[in-house]
DNA sequence: CTGAAAGCGCTAACAC
DNA sequence: GTGTTAGCGCTTTCAG
């Protein structure tokens, strides 16, 4: 036997003003063609009856979910709930349910993507976090009513927002050059691990081309790739120091690939800063307390830019496509220093 | 004019298979009722079809959400977010769907409590993070339809998953009188903020038990609060170290704050576990990079344990309500050391 | 073990 | 400006 039905349904908010159905749904969703004083009375009566529209009757009938779904690597990183953060609180605002989703796995994530009816009618939007989507992929999704954002990385015809990575990565560079650095490694994220392909990419592409500018030779030997976490920058760092002429200094693409950095010079008692100069990038939470020398991007920002150009494509299907260019700034603490004086 | 109607319904998957729609919804679910080779060829053709239910329909039907919502202060800080993570993480394998929603305050929090509409037939559940909810509340959610499960707090009637907050405060604090420390301040989590009232109070607790214990009389002045994060943990700090007779050791209510102690200590030119010893709680991702010596939880465990606890009381309403205690652990590493010799 | 049919509560034509 | 009504696509009695 079910539970006694109690729930207020729209049927009896028409009853309790005495219009219609159709005019409680007009009224209650400021849809134009009711008249202001019939509008009032309905909310009014609407409120007084603590009534809301059912969402899944409403998303059935209508084809909308009023949900957006943030889909990243992974749930617990920094990074990532820093993006979700800021694109919930965007979402909350504007009525929206925001759905996470953390793939593991490239392969895991790719697979959602292409059986596209994974999504279909199950959410308004994607906001894509560093996960590489195809235009066919957002083509087809959008051919099922799934609009997507991206942060991080590009795809054709969808908003997105993401740093320019390759200035990133010669900002840092340059930074470490001008200190009078000449032996400068690079702990790269994983280019081979294709969920975060194009972010490390550029960065490098950054870190060489200052190199290059500056006359110095870059030298895949001082290039080393881990894990985007501490635990990868730390074996990063520890083979770096292993070899027979390590380097000076290190710009690590990520801060928590810093911190791994900075500790792996702590356990060999070397002194960030003196020793070794590593900067970072992202200006993590905790980096200010590790003083470490970061290029700053403001990730929350991503995070309620991209939702915010969702919900734009969401309301307006033809609005503008923009690539947002989300500015980033070099942030000197203590853990970058003077390179080794010229002996000459 | 619509879009073509192309999606795939349940009804197409019923005449592919030559059986009615009611015997593809069981097949699908599975339902009892239904001949194995019917079951079998029904999801072959279904997953032919690629078809899936539109949940939509399937929730206005069944009255039933599949979704969960995990409701926490903030979305980005270190704990909440490791949280989300291990429950999203069992949603999403039980094919359930995970909602966030970060509610700032305490009094936007409690509004949607008591405004239950809100949650009734968007979700089935919450998994509440310290976030304290009344008996009342749950009772009158539950009635709506809507369960609860709490992580860090209790609230009659509903699982949870927490760790013994006295305990911990009192191996924090013994940990330190062990050492030789007698000066021993806290630092506290505000506990005038309704939304942290109980973890707080509880740890407090433990120190004042473990204090006395040792025969060392608590002092008021030791004990001072702030935000849950770095700055509240430096500016409390600051305050303790301007003061006449500074502390010799310090227990902060979190790692965050404890890392805001740390800083502060670093820019007074202090040498933790070496001038001041520092022990916090958690053991963040970082705090083996800052060599915080912390008790650890299992934090994760704590968002699976209660997605899992949830899911539970889902599938079988009588299910026992259990309260799960999670473990703590001491995490030594260099922040603590050992107190100022006795001078008798 | 299977099918027919009655809703679930709302939105969106369309008529007035 | 408002009401009528036909679905939205599924689940679930209830017969058989």
């Amino acid at each position: 036997m079910p539970p006694p039905r109690q729930r207020t349904r729209i049927e009896d908010v028409a009853a309790a003003a005495g219009v219609s159905v159709a005019t409680v749904s007009r009224a209650l969703r400021n849809l134009p063609n009711v008249a202001e004083t019939t509008r009032h009375r309905v909310i009014e009566i609407a409120a007084e009856l603590n009534y809301r529209a059912d969402p899944a009757a409403a998303r059935l009938a209508a084809g909308t979910t009023r949900t957006i779904t943030v889909v990243v690597p992974h749930l617990s990183s920094w990074y990532f709930s820093t993006v979700i953060a800021g694109a919930e609180a965007v979402c909350s605002e504007a009525g929206y349910e925001c759905l996470v989703l953390g793939v593991g796995t490239f392969e895991k994530c790719n697979q959602l993507l292409e059986e596209q009816s994974h999504f279909e009618r199950r959410t308004d939007g994607l906001i894509l976090v560093n996960i590489p989507a195809t235009a066919e992929q957002a083509e087809s999704l959008r051919a099922r009513r799934v609009r997507l954002a991206t942060v991080g990385t590009r795809t054709p015809g969808c908003p997105s927002v993401s740093i320019d990575d390759m200035n990133t990565g010669c900002l840092a560079t340059t930074h470490l050059l001008e200190l009078g650095h000449r032996r400068i490694a690079l702990i790269s994220g994983q280019s081979d691990d294709p969920m975060n392909f194009d972010v490390p990419k550029q960065r490098r592409a950054g870190y060489v081309a200052a190199l290059t500018e500056a006359g110095v030779e870059p030298e895949v030997s001082l290039m080393v790739s881990g894990n985007f976490g501490i635990d990868g920058g730390q074996e990063a760092m520890a083979a770096l120091m292993a070899l027979d002429d390590p380097p000076t200094a290190v710009f690590a693409m990520s801060d928590e690939m810093a911190f791994g950095a900075l500790l792996e010079l702590s356990e060999r008692n070397l002194r960030a800063g003196a020793d070794v100069s590593v900067i970072g990038v992202d200006d993590h939470d905790v980096s200010r307390v590790l003083r470490l020398t970061t290029v700053r991007q403001h990730v929350a920002d991503h995070g309620s830019s991209a939702a915010r150009a969702l919900l734009g494509q969401l309301q307006d299907p033809d609005a503008p496509v923009t690539d947002l260019d989300s500015p980033v700034e070099l942030v000197i603490r203590s853990t970058t220093g003077p390179g080794p004086h010229e002996m000459n």
